[in-house]
DNA sequence: ACGCTTACATTAAGCGCTTACAATAAGCCC
DNA sequence: GGGCTTATTGTAAGCGCTTAATGTAAGCGT
């Protein structure tokens, strides 16, 4: 069957198709008897307006663009969740893009959410060509950054401390008493991770402890590159006490090569991660780890994405979000204290 | 700056917009030297065409809607990212929507998706409402369940065989020595949920073991509701030696109950879950898990989205895979065998 | 009864594209 | 070289909608 038009619905109400657009959209001039009719026979004909139409008549096509390096990531599984229930409830929907952080991806997928016209794009994969943001950018498609930040693209973000992240998890470990502690880090491309292991060594070196150069080993962001790079680190003469890791998946990879190697979590070794997914919530010992405010970054993400289109260029916003500790059961003071 | 269009590289090129199109969609009659000079312009204007233009004359969105409950649920995620892979590298984006399984937000996003004019529509929730479905397929958007049934639905479906992973489960149990077991599960509208359970008591059935009345215990599909109607479990009389949960979470949830009445598993008690996410890995101990084959689901159901489109009613499809048993850490004897 | 405003409806143009059809130029045969 | 076909490009209609411009009738004061 073919789809019912504004026309069948005009001609069956005895109207204009003018008449049936003005109702729908409530612009002025429509008398209250002719607005319940039309509705009457709109219903009545399963009648669905046409974004499609209405959206090449220079309006809004109510869809998002979403980039993450994972949707299957839990990390950014929630993230996408949360854009999605706020988007929903304004009216949009949103295009769940899965970059694996590769450029090429990444541009691909953002000229595709250019053809298609999207009333705004959040970003919240690594990218290192600004290029093709700046461009987007140009064309007055709205974007903000979330949780990462690009070099050269002005756009909005927001974005967590990260070096505050990594600051309060050498301080948790600090207070606890370890003196030895090495550090697992994602790819130190991204932005985030390298805030994070700035931060850390900061706080390590305010307390006047060093840390060493072979201290922080960077693999792939995934259990099993973490578990493999961790059991390198247990494998050390000197075997840290406590490991600081980038985020839950490496620290998930890091108990698992604690789990094999026979070292206690967290009586010989302390294990802390970052970004508080369920995961953390799941493994046993449940994992401590640093949040973000995720919830609350998103909401203003996407305030600054919808809220304040074609305000020309507004001030391009930085916005900041504070971490905080989430201390569960993986870490622990350090053995014979 | 403003979009440009399919004019600009017209009149760039020296030539009328019917010659660009056909250039674009290589329709026979544009002779190569033509052809190379306009997509010279092309690239130099970087022009991208409009989909949405292209789709009001009836040509496809190139857009695709997914319908889970949760996003942020690690099965739902792992099947979002196969499907967005697969719509990828055909060239189509995926709209992912959440549903909650409420059928009040399952209707208002299938409108949704109707008035952004879709090509097709994978279903990965439960949903009672046939009848926003069938309404849909009467206006020919092509739908296909996954995972999921609806009942009186006329669309293709790929199913797991639900009934048989909860064989699997109970012929598991069984053979290492269990005979006192319980069910979890999750509310038992869903059928696979159903299914499931019919499964496993046929299999405890055929093995002359019985399952009393008060055997199946049904909660909400999370860890938390999972972790509380496992304690309830364990604090009876007689504790059963064995749980089969119908999903991870709830799995997981049992492992955290089992975790904080002190009883040790698998050494006191087996558990078994369903759906083998990336949350079965992690927990400690490992969980056994019935496995969906979701990857080759996934690309069947895709294939019956996109493959047969407007092939009027060319026979309902209704494919059924076999799961499989994983078996972890989290099943062992009984306790006193 | 007249012109005026106000309230409601309709007409028609056009968004960026595809495509059937018309038009033109070129190539060919006898 | 006239009339033919063939190869290539242009013209224009229309997809379903919005909206400015226009029209019409009713309501009002004098």
């Amino acid at each position: 069957m073919k789809a019912t038009t504004i026309y069948d619905v005009a001609k069956e109400a005895g109207v204009s198709i003018a008449t049936v657009s003005n109702a729908i959209n409530g612009k002025g001039n429509v008398s209250k008897k002719r607005r319940d009719e039309i509705f009457k026979v709109m219903e009545r004909l399963q009648y669905q307006p046409s974004v499609i139409a209405s959206a090449l008549m220079g309006k809004k096509t109510y869809t998002l663009g979403l980039l993450i390096p994972d949707v299957s990531n839990p990390f950014f599984s929630e993230i996408a969740r949360s854009v999605e229930d706020l988007a929903h409830s304004a009216g949009y929907s949103v295009i769940v893009c899965s970059t694996d952080n590769k450029d090429e991806r990444v541009d691909k997928y953002l000229r595709l959410l250019e053809q298609k016209s999207v009333d705004g794009i959040l970003i919240g994969t690594g990218t290192e060509n600004g290029e093709t943001l700046t461009q987007l950018a140009e064309k007055s498609i709205p974007i903000v950054m979330i949780a990462r930040e690009a070099a050269g693209v002005s756009a909005h973000s927001v974005l967590t401390d990260d070096f505050k992240g990594g600051g309060l998890a050498a301080e948790h470990l600090l207070a606890l008493g370890h003196s030895r502690m090495a550090i697992l880090a994602e790819k130190l491309e991204v932005s985030s991770s390298v805030e994070r292991v700035r931060g850390f060594r900061f706080a390590l070196f305010e307390a006047g402890i060093a840390l060493g150069n072979d201290g922080v080993v960077s693999c792939d962001s995934s259990i099993k590159a973490g578990k493999k790079a961790a059991a390198a680190l247990l494998a050390r003469e000197e075997r840290p006490s406590a490991i600081f890791c980038c985020n839950d998946l490496l620290a998930i990879g890091a108990l698992q090569a604690a789990k094999e190697a026979g070292v206690k979590v967290p009586e010989q070794l302390s294990i802390i991660g970052f970004d508080d997914t369920i995961l953390s919530t799941v493994t046993n010992p449940a994992l401590t780890t640093i949040a973000q405010p995720m919830d609350q970054m998103v909401k203003l993400a996407f305030g600054l994405l919808i809220g304040a289109p074609e305000s020309g260029q507004p001030i391009r916003q930085r916005i900041v979000m504070p971490p905080g500790l989430i201390v569960r059961e993986s870490t622990g003071e350090p053995p014979g204290s």
